[in-house]
DNA sequence: ATTAGCACTCCTCTTAGTTGAGTGCTAACA
DNA sequence: TGTTAGCACTCAACTAAGAGGAGTGCTAAT
């Protein structure tokens, strides 16, 4: 068990840390007013402290820096909850401000915002489409053997894919199975569409029209792999600021994998509620051993949720970033169940 | 005008330095079987090359580096059209190996080939929505007050938006609407649509159903700000593997410029045919002095145009680029035009 | 007109020395 | 016994000087 004065003094070395990026020494932390000891009694707490994991070197004559030991204690138990200057929150509060309609457009924008307020980056997954429900499907024939399905979803969003149509179906046809499509669809999840449609339309189909196995395949192959929630990226060059990321392999990595969906979707822990945080090489994925994510939820109507994520360097102001996602949450959650 | 041997040499340290991206030296370029004369006679002529203004020294005693003069000198006079590696011919093919219906996807994988092939970025501009025509128009209500429109174009793309809904319109009133919508929009292109529904759609209205006016208002501000073209990426980080883009504040600069929508759009010519090529200083967007941008166009059916850009450093392998971006716009123009 | 030879330039790399921030340890002190 | 002053030691970071080498420009010979 760590005394108060160790506790203390870890405290103002990761403070200090995470403000300056520099390693910092026993004279510098003797300095500050809440400490009232000589430098000698911190260089031997500071021993301690190292030998217990909590601290590094970076070479035998140099300051400490925060291991991630460290880390995750300052995060665990250090972590006392910080207001937030009311100019930021301002800021947060301006996405509501201009009445933007569209769910896309409100996230958006709190991607911007975050992004600039952490001068980190910033992820934000929007409502996962396939927990939406279908409101009405219809099908726009493009020419003889083409057609495009088009979904939409009780939140106003459009799902829409070109897929091929069976020779020889008529107008009249189309429209007879629109309908069925129509009856046997409506609330049921895009997720759970293509299932449907094999269990039960199929067998409807069959006793109305032509080429209704071939018509419930190209359906389902077009409803099959449907799109993920959508990602919205606010700051991706932010990281570059950081003196951490000066090293171009290490930038790189981590826009490739931004760049990569699956990827991207691996950062965000799986429905889980509250706030997260992963810590250097507690994250998994290549490149990403110098980074802390931080990430939480926001709901979206009854029963959907996006999520946000923060990546910066493990050297995170963990305190501001908890603080401004935990208002994000809330404004975004308020906004979006107030309205539908 | 130069002599035959001045444009012999100057190719030589062109294709020398574009390969190496080192400063090439007399004894060097002597070293080449095409080359007959000695180091001496080179360096006289290279110090008439640089008098003239088609290369540069990086210091009194370095070799000779092409200037921005020298390279458009080497693009407009001296590229000599390359034939390309079978395999690269093959490996653009295969784009339309697999029968992707969806233009977004063709698209798509060619933009992850041609940064593939030249290691450079390369961004393609899908068709330009706004020159679409309507296939069908519907509406769909969300609730009380707000509606989804549905834009089906002749290409098969669906555009969306929601709108809000005049209080009190009726479910008939709105089926009323459509029809009419449908009935004077079918072939209308996107970008005309706002014009139209102002100045005949109106009337028409106001003969069949209260709050028109508040109803097309709507409609408009929904239909007026309609996406542009779709940005699709390749490579994005392949800037990172150039010697002269080691430097972080360059490469910011650069990835910053293509999250920026009217940044990238004005990387394209207007709507001219033929390939394009822009060096160095050429281009008047902040941070990209470094960089040079080669652009051409491909057809997408009848009327509409797609662009393709890759983005490399000054010292760019011009003749392979021009030579993959020939075959790709081929390709592509026909792979478009056989379908629709 | 071409080229060999040579002095000169300047980048790059290595080595050595200096400085300064910071540590660990010992001994003195309250 | 816990705290602190003092001091020797370590090591990164910076500076200066020198060696090596690639390349040039000029001159004179071919």
């Amino acid at each position: 068990m760590l005394t108060n004065r160790q506790l203390q003094i870890l405290q103002v070395i990761i403070d200090d840390f995470i403000l300056s990026a520099q390693p910092v020494g026993s004279r510098q932390i003797s300095k500050k007013t809440e400490i009232t000891f000589s430098p000698a009694t911190i260089r031997n707490e500071m021993a301690d402290l190292e030998e217990l994991g909590f601290l590094e070197k970076t070479h035998t004559s140099s300051g400490r820096v925060p291991s991630e030991k460290g880390y995750r204690f300052y995060v665990d138990h250090l972590l006392s909850p910080q207001g937030i200057n009311s100019r930021d929150v301002q800021q947060i509060q301006s996405i509501f401000n201009d009445r933007l309609v569209e769910v896309e457009q409100v996230i958006r924008k709190s991607a911007n915002i975050l992004s600039d307020l952490t001068s980190y980056t910033s992820i934000l997954l929007g409502p996962d489409v396939q927990r939406h429900r279908v409101k009405r499907f219809s099908i726009v024939p493009l020419s003889t053997d083409t057609a495009v399905a088009i979904i939409v979803t009780n939140n106003g969003h459009v799902e829409n894919r070109i897929f091929s149509l069976p020779p020889n179906v008529t107008a009249s046809e189309l429209e007879k199975m629109v309908n069925i499509l129509n009856e046997r669809l409506i609330g049921v999840p895009l997720e759970e569409i293509h299932k449907k449609l094999e269990a039960e339309v199929l067998a409807i189909f069959q006793q109305h029209v032509q080429s209704a196995d071939e018509f419930i395949h190209s359906l389902v192959t077009a409803t099959m792999h449907n799109s993920e929630s959508k990602i919205f990226y606010g700051g991706k060059t932010n990281m570059f600021n950081q003196p951490e990321f000066h090293d171009l392999n290490k930038v790189r990595m981590i826009l490739d994998l931004m760049e990569t969906k699956s990827q991207v979707h691996s950062l965000f822990q799986p429905n889980e509620s509250g706030i997260h945080i992963r810590i250097g090489s507690e994250n998994k994925q290549l490149g990403m051993g110098d980074c802390s994510v931080i990430t939480t939820t926001y709901s979206i109507g009854e029963d959907q949720q996006g999520a946000i994520a923060i990546i910066g360097p493990t050297r995170m102001d963990y305190r501001r970033v908890v603080a401004l996602l935990e208002i994000m949450r809330m404004d975004l959650t308020q906004a979006f169940t107030k309205k539908s």
